[in-house]
DNA sequence: GGCATAAGGTATGACAGAGAACCATTGCTT
DNA sequence: AAGCAATGGTTCTCTGTCATACCTTATGCC
């Protein structure tokens, strides 16, 4: 996730360039449909491997943190758990926990009942280092585009047709986000929309919800929160659910893309 | 991909179990909010890498082959090039390719001007235990409700405005569809929907929609292709496109997912 | 014909990661 | 107080992967 797209340059002009082999017709055909132009294969060859491998168990260990899933104060799986999870060894798994300890995100208590604790979100206006590159490595359009999709595509299968324990569920994540004190919010906020996504049917866009949400908080972190968008984004959540539950697929989507649209503007505004 | 959700059974007690040493208080409102119901790290907590490694290699080599990127009688990106884009070494890129060779779905020429070149699509009757299993393990609803989502969302971005060049772009995918033979049907509209999601400003969307394409592509393999299914799909693509030039991205995103549906309902009468 | 070039094919040494076993620590249970 | 169980902490070996260099083959150009 940290140093992509580079060093790509060079390839697509080399491609460009081989000469017709075969299928010259096709070429042509292929040219004029716009597919070659700007190297059509990009879409698919992505590095294997995004990083040191640790690098990847400390992203999504990241999403955990930036999600809210585990919440300051709460306990991580255990070492043997989480290795299993990720399918990396434990050593692997350590030495992506060893960063988190050295930036003061996570303390490890052993002995029984001990584990690797979430610490609460500190200032950290010292190094930063780390936060900072990241930041600046995000496609902020991609991330709020992207999102927009996921969220009312979730809240329009959502709104298909959940079963009674489903809607409950729901109704239950809305609930918990009504009485949230402001530090609490984003959390709460988070779940309902993961909820939603998880209840879509579809694991794969829960999945990159997950991933892109992750990343939009990070990107919240950057910005003032306000009481008056949170009461607005609380009317929109409300309205949602509504339409969810009402079975009304397209106000579902319709509310759902107004409410990114809000979030999307503020972020437009601050980051630009 | 293959083994998720699974020795996971006992850590959400676990987790439920430990001692509040912190919030007690959330620690109600999440259980009400059901968020910790079915282990909400599991949309997080996939494997960091999905394989053996030269497996992922191979996934994405596929794809290329499924989403007609680089059609029958082509050549592949030399090895060089091809390990340097998947930043793996050519040794395991050949592990990758010898696979495909000895499915006969590729061919490698030596020499200059050689390459590993695409053979056209055989019955291949005979092995395809790799195939068979893995249609077995995709998820069809899954991927028929995140494609109607990616492709929907991508519609509406689209209808947000294109600059003249992509408008370009996109008649001329739309054109190339036409005068398609049947065989070459499956590509060119491919190659249509590929170049939507990648003009609608995402490339993580235009990413994941090439990888549940290439899902998607291999589950119509199984079906009989209908020369009236592609007389109405030929319609509903014109229908999409000119509602994207016409910046109307309510009937965009509603075409689109009409269009889908139809796919989605051929798939389930063949497969449930 | 001969050479340069670009592609696939092969071999080797270094290192990261997996897997397993073990130690150290803590708190609950008896 | 003793023992047990679950956790973090540590060390070992072995396999897979990478990077690099070199060999072999086929084509175009001179």
């Amino acid at each position: 996730m940290v140093t992509r797209g580079r060093a790509h340059g060079t390839r697509p002009a080399a491609a460009a360039a081989g000469r017709a082999a075969d299928g010259a017709e096709e070429e042509a055909a292929e040219t004029a449909a716009g597919g070659a132009a700007a190297g059509p294969l990009d879409s698919v060859l992505r590095p294997v491997r995004a990083g040191n491998g640790f690098e990847e168990a400390l992203e999504q260990i990241l999403q955990l943190l930036r999600l809210g899933l585990v919440p300051p104060g709460e306990r991580l799986p255990s070492e043997r758990e989480l290795s299993q999870q990720l399918r990396i060894s434990r050593v692997t798994l350590r030495e992506a926990l060893k960063v988190l300890q050295d930036q003061g995100m996570v303390e490890s208590r052993r002995g029984r009942y001990g584990g690797t604790f979430v610490l609460p979100r500190t200032a950290s206006p010292d190094g930063t280092g780390e936060l900072r590159r990241r930041i600046a490595a995000v496609d902020v359009e991609d991330t709020l585009r992207f999102r927009e999709v996921l969220e009312a595509g979730a809240a329009g299968l959502c709104a298909e047709g959940l079963t009674g324990d489903e809607e409950a569920r729901l109704r239950g994540a809305l609930d918990a986000t009504r009485g949230a004190r402001l530090e609490d919010y984003r959390r709460r906020d988070t779940l309902l929309h993961l909820t939603l996504a998880e209840l879509s049917g579809s694991r794969t866009l829960a999945a990159q919800y997950a991933a892109v949400r992750a990343t939009l908080n990070e990107l919240l972190d950057c910005i003032p929160l306000l009481v008056r968008n949170l009461e607005h984004s609380q009317q929109q959540h409300a309205a949602v659910v509504e339409a969810v539950l009402d079975r009304d697929a397209d106000a579902a989507r319709e509310m759902m893309r107004e409410h990114c649209g809000g979030t999307a503007a503020l972020l437009r505004g601050f980051l630009a």
